[in-house]
DNA sequence: TTGTAAGCGTTATCAA
DNA sequence: TTGATAACGCTTACAA
């Protein structure tokens, strides 16, 4: 950002165009004689004239992006601390223990790209934005002001500023199941998935004693999936707990609090199966049980869902349901595109299927399935 | 987006004031009166009111957005062809197999992350886009448009195209050499990093007989990570392969797919170790490895790059080498903004240090080291 | 095929 | 503390 910035008012005249030619030979080529064309982009690379993003979003009316929103589940304080550079420049360690310190979130990452690959598709760009903090009002308010539409994940907008912007721009919520709201929504067959893996814990292997460990209590998702859990436990004849045997975060960190508690307290001693909210819980569970010599699956199945990589490189390979995270972000960027042209629609409720990925955290498989 | 969309003037006039006090209203709301801001808010939100982006970007020449660029891994035409919906709600599958079909890129994933955390703490807001297919120049070009900043993963944009928007806003390489050009660098220490790897190979492990298994031809980290590899060798007064025993695209398919030639070559008969470009393709040499029964590291040492979380659960635990991917995104982000202000000081370099992780794919550990 | 001109919805300067 | 008003850089009829 050196030189003064050139405008189309440069460019024309250097061309001896008028502006409404260069601004025909990006938008529309073919209406430009070759003679022209040649003219304009030879000026055009001579002055590294590049179109303003925002007067063509103001005169157009239509911005080419798509918003997307997510929860933030780093810890902004931390963040905000940790410094950016120093130490040495390469420092050897014997890194005995598993731990943990990522707190990315693969099931947001895969989602995202799923947004990014279907935008690409229809010539959009995607712009994401995570309201975290005390200016979450307003990193939400600029987004919605830049975009032509809007996807988020459940629990990244607060009710209110969404129906706000709601009334500007299209918005699809996915992951969140309708709660008497008007927007699309897109989520994954989570009770069809977890009722199909219990099923299988329950027929298949003949476990009857079966926990479930939680996600966060606002999670939707997590929800769900304790609600096909106990129907199926139900529909068995079997015990139904009123509460999930823990909670945790989501993350691997958390799952293995949540192991280690339930060590301590001996509450795993007359169980058959733990069914985790997610992967990287149990991921996390798994590290403890492992470590304090209990074997998985013999002396207690330990199950998944999202069906994430690590999930698939586990000893042992954890059993899950995937959910299509990449598919996720597409059809919901889809619908938002879908929207734009069709606004006055009913809202609707798109399910995408789930697959049950009988591994080796669950027991023996006595054959093929399905 | 049912309603007429209101302006500014619409806002005004409803709450009796001038456009410039509804302008002032959201920039700078301690330059208004109280009673009148109430007024304003109460029409802003009766009205659904939110500011133009475009507009505003416009009449400030700022967006507040960062661009983000970086190279796609994914098949495009496979993408276009794959369906987004269709089959059965729920699919019960043994997975016996440890298959890989996520084509996600960890690495891009947090560096992305890094980038829209460091915008954030600046009240930015990200844009991303990956400039594939015939359409690639358009997708940066809008990009740069549309953006105050641009941060790019190496071989992302091609050179010419580089130069050209580099004229008009400042440009940070992520994860490439400086290679004659004049933007800012911000790198990891590969180099550093895979010498202090293979010192510890040969001389904690007495390990002599290593190969290296390389990545992209045009990859300039897996490149620099060879050439680390090959110092530490010849300083060890060892035999120095001219290069790679192989090379993989960086994906665990692709070093799955390496790991069986290797072994149907035979080419690991008299081998002690195999070092690998990145994680994913010693994750999936490692597949094949176990899967013929070569144990590792007992029969074989393999070590990873980068870091990724899979490497923490893979059995054995993988000895790689931990990039700040996070910080990369970050440094990289906070560079932009740095020169945004600064636009006329030298062209810089910064290299993150790394961090060897020793883990159990290359032998037990004598004792801890550094 | 090209040019003219009227917006597009803000910000920012200056004056009141 | 508020208001007029001139940019900001493009798209898009409409006319030529």
């Amino acid at each position: 950002m050196v030189e003064k910035t050139p405008t189309v008012y440069d460019v024309a005249e250097m061309a001896g165009v008028s502006i409404a030619t260069v601004s025909r030979y990006f938008r529309n080529p073919a209406a430009v004689r070759e003679t022209t064309r040649e003219r304009v982009r030879e000026v055009v690379r001579e002055l590294g004239y590049v179109p303003s993003g925002s007067a063509r979003g103001l005169a157009a009316r239509r911005t080419g992006t798509i918003g997307v929103c997510f929860p933030s589940f780093d810890d902004v304080a931390q963040i905000d601390a940790r410094r950016l550079e120093g130490g040495p420049p390469v420092q050897v360690r014997v890194d005995a223990d598993a731990h943990v310190d990522t707190g990315s979130d693969l099931y947001i990452a895969e989602v995202v790209r799923g947004t990014e690959i279907e935008a690409w598709r229809h010539g959009f760009a995607v712009m994401i934005a995570v309201p975290r903090g005390a200016a979450a009002h307003n990193v939400v308010e600029g987004l919605a002001g830049r975009v032509d539409g809007l996807v988020t994940l459940a629990r990244a907008i607060d009710a209110d500023q969404l129906a706000h912007i709601a009334r500007r721009l299209p918005v699809v919520v996915v992951a969140g199941p309708r709660e008497g709201d008007v927007y699309d929504h897109v989520t994954a067959n989570n009770h069809g998935g977890m009722v199909a893996l219990t099923d299988h814990l329950i027929d298949d292997h003949r476990l009857t004693r079966l926990e479930f460990v939680g996600g966060p209590e606002d999670s939707p998702d997590a929800q769900t999936r304790f609600e096909g859990f106990t129907e199926a436990m139900l529909l068995a004849g079997l015990g139904v707990p009123e509460r999930p045997i823990a909670r945790c975060d989501f993350t691997r960190a958390g799952g293995r609090e949540t192991g280690r508690r339930l060590l301590a307290e001996g509450l795993l001693d007359d169980l058959d199966g733990l069914v985790c909210a997610n992967d990287q819980s149990a991921l996390g569970v798994l590290d403890e049980l492992t470590a304090a010599g209990v074997r998985v699956p013999q002396d207690l199945a330990v199950t998944g869902f999202d069906g994430i990589e690590a999930s698939n490189v586990a000893t042992p390979r954890l059993t899950t349901v995937r959910q299509p995270m990449v598919e996720l972000g597409r059809l919901a960027v889809a619908q938002v595109l879908h929207r734009l042209n069709e606004p006055m629609t009913e809202p609707t409720t798109r399910v995408l299927p789930v697959e049950v990925l009988l591994r080796d955290s669950c027991g023996p498989h006595a054959g093929d399935v399905a």
